[in-house]
DNA sequence: ATCTCTGGCTAACGTCATTAGCTTTTTGGC
DNA sequence: GCCAAAAAGCTAATGACGTTAGCCAGAGAT
């Protein structure tokens, strides 16, 4: 038989992955599928990647790598209420361009070996940003938390239409960066 | 065959649900496991739940209101900023007890008609909390939209083990609720 | 030219949801 | 009490999926 070689990698699997989630929802990723879009039977799969499980950890290093990308772009040149304002915009911003990315991407990084070095580059953005702050250690730790914790809440909730009533939610967002910043030391 | 019937009932089933997320996380949900659970074979859950998918409405509803009737409790008798921080720390508390069970509460439930009561109720809750700062219908949509952005960050970060650092949680979650609190009108 | 590794393949298995169709129990009307 | 019908259970079968085992072709190195 002639048949040519698709030639495959791990990172052209993520990246078929990626493709599937963005299209049809992190529910529809499934080896099968990715095994279509790359051409290839499913078991083939395994020459490049160990199963599904690493396929979705494969998947979490790259969005977390991807959001880190977007944050340090978005804090460059800026300081103060300023960086953390468009931290804030930032991560809202991802997660309304790639939903079903970002419920790819593991909450718990540092848990995970795998997982830990890209997450703990996305730390390390945000806590620089804090730096100006002039906050101690465990405050900027503390300080973090919430800005996750704000940001995660409200992009999780408006990527899953769990806002359903019809006031907008730019006006809301503003109202909760607000009070965030308010609550920033120096303020 | 002299078989006796387990008796079963579509509440039955939810509670049997409801004991396998408990016990072993949403993603043991199945509809093999229920049917182990209560003593019946898989295909016989079709004589109570249309299926899986129906199965995981109900058991959202029955969180729902589970949580729900918590808030009501904890709000109870208090009013102003001890209610909403009341509030806020209920949230926290029950997705502590409950972790599994939370990441099986539908965040979008305005968008299911079978759930929509049930999320109904609960934003009542809330609005009803919010009451004593004379906030217009609008700005009350806003505060409750920020409110459960917070609670819902922090809890389902911390449900996730997605804070890895060793400082202690219930500091950033009184900071974080104090923040909230400043933002409200009239502080 | 051959050897070996790599990256594909097919076949097979186990788990799961779901459907179809059968049997037994319960129950309501008489 | 009796019988029909509905309710609640069952087994068997199907199809999607993940995973493993084992086979085969092509490419590169010797």
């Amino acid at each position: 038989m002639v048949v040519p070689r698709a030639g495959l990698s791990a990172t052209a699997v993520v990246d078929a992955a990626l493709a599937v989630v963005d299209e049809a929802g992190l529910g529809a990723l499934t080896l099968a599928a990715v095994a279509a879009r790359t051409g290839v039977a499913t078991p083939s799969l395994y020459k490049h990647v160990a199963g599904l499980a690493e396929l979705r950890v494969l998947l979490g290093i790259r969005v977390l790598e991807d959001m880190t990308g977007r944050f340090t772009t978005a804090v460059l040149g800026r300081s103060g209420d300023d960086a953390v304002a468009a931290l804030l915009h930032a991560y809202r911003d991802y997660v309304r361009a790639h939903p079903a990315r970002y419920a790819a991407m593991p909450l718990d990084p540092l848990h995970d070996p795998a997982l830990a070095a890209a997450g703990g580059k996305q730390l390390e953005v945000v806590l620089a940003t804090l730096r100006s702050y002039g906050l101690t250690d465990s405050a900027a730790v503390h300080t973090t938390r919430c800005l996750r914790a704000v940001a995660h809440g409200f992009a999780s909730l408006e990527a899953s239409g769990g806002f359903g009533l019809p006031e907008d939610l730019d006006d809301t967002y503003d109202q909760l960066v607000r009070t965030v910043l308010a609550g920033l030391p120096g303020n």
